[in-house]
DNA sequence: AAAAGAACTGTAAACGTTTGCAAGTCCATG
DNA sequence: CATGGACTTGCAAACGTTTACAGTTCTTTT
């Protein structure tokens, strides 16, 4: 291995010197440093990582912490977003995990951490909490702590938007059904009544059904639910792409076409929807810049610590992208 | 931050003793250590892994090299179990980036990384041979170096399987569309020929198509071409599951019904493959294993340097899956 | 009772950096 | 020609560990 003072012996100066050299330092005289610099190259040097972050504290590695084994394109997505949008700005990602010994927070520290995104955790679970309200930059993704900025979707205003869609493409006997109770969970069904009220629809009993994010099965079973209402809906929203695939099959088996028996909604906007026949309506998520953003948001913080506030809240939108699971539009 | 210092100044012992202590060295009085480890619990005491790494020269960090921005199901499992392996086991998992400046072994150096698996490269391009060819242990998945271990998937006999399971189901016009050329290809590829030369069957020209992996338009394209053959084949293997989205859809399209009138055949047997109707015959693959295998063959490097011979292969069976996009068997 | 070993603990160097401080050289200013 | 500043460089300490070596005490052996 090649260090500083392999790199200071050849070129008769000293450790600092190439230290300050290597770092672009301005107090160097710039006939040296190309001296240092070129040797340096010629070489094969490379800094100690470890050395370097002993020293100055900062390692230039931010966590993820990703709890679930759930594999959901739009977390794929969203971990390779954050991933290269930190190597461009010269951070490496580690995951976080939980063993039996160290909670989250101790185990950040322990790697030296400069900050960590909470991308899929239990929020309200003790040691997310220790994490999030800690020392350390952190950044959650959809949900929204009173410690630490985030970075959410337009939950709100999406379902607002896909139900006024389905308003009018005539559709008048609309449904839900929502993921695992949860900040998502809670805000796109909060949207749900706010609209269909403010759109005079009626909500009957049952409209609202619960179901399991990303899981064809229990959304096939909410959906059998709400075939077998006396009054059964003409259009019904999912809580993802890939759960409407149960829906899809249930549907067919009910003898239901869609989209004239039957309209069906989903959400992310993930490749799947753009492939099966019919094309999903579906809310297409911006994955791109929640990624982006989460690690701008970290960043900042790491960089210029108190700039941001701890509660700044960057809602990314969307965008509603028509299927052919709806009714065209009434000419 | 709590230092071994601190513990020490507390326990009146030396830094040295404190350490021993707590690494479970058996060289220092079982009371002393005993109180040492107490007190270093109640001070919140962690170690600090650059520090550590400084020294040793041993990160307990390990690097996956994952270049593509593919959201196949099948890696994101990948990544999973072998992070939760190398968890167990007390590794955590770094990403491992190529940056204009950096190659990956620099990078892999400069982090300290204590090994690297190679999940999905260009194997062949210069900075991954680099890497693999270094004195850094690695292990690559489906992909076979000379100068590493590597996990592979039982490509060939897969092949053979799927292809003998469609014969027995009556099938002898067997088309097979593959993804972009590769390691894996040519050993499906191979596979495919051999099996059907000793079942006597004919591989008519244009039975066997180029497409892409993971992309059903590619794939509903190459479907388009093999049926406006001359003879066109009454059962396609298709290079994933995910792809044969597109095949389902350019068959409807030609008014053939699956399995009646063609046979479809995916591969990796994700859970997409469980939802959609009619279910897929597919190959199961073992990612849990192949994860498995992957971290245990690079531990093994790392602590036990030339134990294991440089080119050991470790195959992974999967599975064949039947599902119901080929016909029953005849009676 | 002396010698030898076992058990335990401390000293100090080392890992590869960064950086505050001081010192040196050189040039322009007065 | 003395003074001061700009520019460049080196010295040395520090970051938090690990570990070879040596020293001390205590027990066992002869």
């Amino acid at each position: 291995m090649v260090t500083l003072k392999d790199i200071a012996n050849l070129c008769n100066v000293s450790v600092a010197t190439v230290s300050r050299a290597l770092n672009g330092q301005s107090d160097v005289n710039s006939n040296t440093a190309k001296r240092i610099r070129r040797l340096a190259q010629e070489m094969g040097y490379y800094p100690n990582a470890a050395a370097r972050a002993l020293k100055t504290n900062r390692s230039y590695n931010i966590g993820i912490l990703y709890e679930d084994e759930i594999h959901h394109e739009y977390f794929s997505l969203l971990i390779d977003r954050i991933r290269t949008t930190a190597e461009q700005k010269g951070y490496d990602i580690t995951f976080l995990s939980k063993s039996k010994q160290t909670a989250y927070y101790e185990h950040a520290k322990y790697r030296g951490l400069d900050g960590v995104i909470i991308l899929q955790a239990t929020f309200e679970s003790p040691e997310v909490m220790q994490l999030a309200g800690s020392d350390l930059p952190c950044v959650a993704i959809d949900y929204q702590y009173t410690c630490c900025p985030c970075v959410i979707s337009d939950h709100h205003s999406s379902i607002d938007q896909l139900v006024r869609h389905a308003y009018e493409r005539g559709y008048r006997k609309i449904a839900f059904v929502h993921g695992q109770p949860g900040y998502i969970t809670d805000q796109r069904v909060n949207g749900f009544y706010k609209t269909c009220c403010s759109l005079g629809l009626n909500v009957p009993e049952g409209y609202v059904q619960a179901a399991f994010y990303h899981e064809p099965q229990s959304n096939a079973e909410a959906t059998k639910r709400l075939l077998a209402l006396p009054d059964p809906p003409s259009c019904i929203l999912y809580p993802d792409d890939y759960s409407c695939l149960g829906a899809f099959t249930q549907l067919e088996k009910a003898g239901l076409s869609i989209p004239d028996d039957i309209g069906i909604i989903g959400y992310d906007g993930i490749m799947l929807s753009t492939v099966i026949r019919p094309r999903l309506t579906t809310y297409k998520q911006d994955v791109q810049k929640k990624g982006e953003m989460a690690v701008v948001l970290l960043i900042s913080q790491i960089e210029a610590p108190g700039v941001r506030p701890k509660d700044e809240c960057v809602v990314v939108s969307g965008q509603l992208v028509p299927g052919g699971t709806l009714r065209p539009l009434p000419t």
